[in-house]
DNA sequence: TGTACATCAGTGAACGCGCGTTCACTGATGTAC
DNA sequence: TGTACATCAGTGAACGCGCGTTCACTGATGTAC
């Protein structure tokens, strides 16, 4: 590992933050591959010595936010009572600051709609994320409730989803508070907890 | 209203269907000028005797798909018992077909995350529409629930909003169907009705 | 009724701009002797 | 240790392409006399 083998492996990682940022702000199109390289004080030029296409950049981009989002739901869940932990994932996932801290968290809100339209070369890292995300969450659900914890986990994730993207769709409005509240009650009465 | 008048409003009307379909299949930035006019059977220069910019045209569009998107939801609901009826509209929203009929039913999957993200300017007629499809659902929903009825039909359009654009990003998939099914659940349990 | 002119929906090509990608080049770092 | 050469991360400009918008023009329809 010499020198610059060290250099170009750290200009690879700040141009996968860089991506990672602008992608959960301006979504797939938006997050043009000068402006990722601007982000990361280099220049275009450079670009296709670390990544094949934007393709590549982007679907790295999001298996890192897609971890980066698991650890922070999950993250001390062994504090909190068992039966409270799927309310807290809704909780920190349904919050006015994911809604406002754009450029972290989920990244879901930002490409969805573009996967199922313009995008679809990216739906195999999406099935891949959701998949672990409802893997995560099934683990943390009641055994005691009508629906299976899978199917559960899958309804509280597009509940999560929606809500989330409507509210940042809505940004500045009342309705966009309203919406994380309506979701999160949902969710409570979903799981018979408290909201 | 000479014969040229009318030829004008029926090429206006061509228009906009076109790029409703167009919008719903592709998105904003998808639904580009210059095909809306050749689905449309004319060409781009004809474009701006017709409408401002492109703006104003996804507006109309959005207001038209709107408008009809309720329609479908609401048809008919009078011949369902009244407890019945809110899951009647989670199942017509929440189906394969709508799922895979892009062309046709919500605009929201194809352009809530652009809204979000690089169209904030279409905010206002996204707010106006959730408003009026939440407006509606309203008014068929249980008053003995735990939630007031607005927060449990905005809850619910989160949960239809978020299962249809996830199932759509994943179409082809297992988990598509098993997105969709799961939705249902939730909305049923929540409705405390059977899916 | 017929003719000359005016109107205007629609055409097709051009405009300026920004995108993803490519490529000849640079200059700092590493290697060979 | 010092010098000549090789390597390669990063630069900056160009490439081809597609977008939204503009505009001079056309030809069918409508109006005036």
């Amino acid at each position: 590992m010499t020198s610059r083998d060290d250099k170009k492996e750290q200009s690879h990682e700040t141009i996968l933050d860089s991506a990672a940022q602008r992608v959960r702000q301006q979504g797939i199109s938006g997050a043009r591959v000068a402006e990722v390289m601007k982000g990361a004080g280099l220049t275009v030029g450079g670009f296709y010595a670390h990544f094949g296409s934007k393709k590549e950049l982007i679907d790295a981009a999001l298996r890192r936010t897609g971890d980066l989002l698991r650890a922070t739901l999950f993250a001390r869940l062994e504090e909190k009572p068992a039966a409270d932990r799927a309310m807290v994932i809704v909780k920190r996932y349904l919050s006015p600051a994911h809604r406002d801290l754009q450029t972290e968290g989920c990244p879901l809100p930002a490409v969805l709609g573009e996967v199922g339209t313009t995008a679809p070369e990216h739906r195999d890292v999406i099935l891949e994320q959701i998949d672990a995300l409802a893997g995560g969450i099934h683990a943390e659900l009641p055994a005691n409730h009508p629906m299976s914890r899978w199917h559960l986990a899958l309804g509280l994730i597009a509940l999560m989803y929606g809500g989330l993207t409507m509210a940042r769709a809505l940004r500045g409005t009342q309705l966009s508070d309203e919406i994380i509240k309506s979701c999160r009650a949902l969710a409570a009465v979903a799981l018979r907890r408290k909201p």
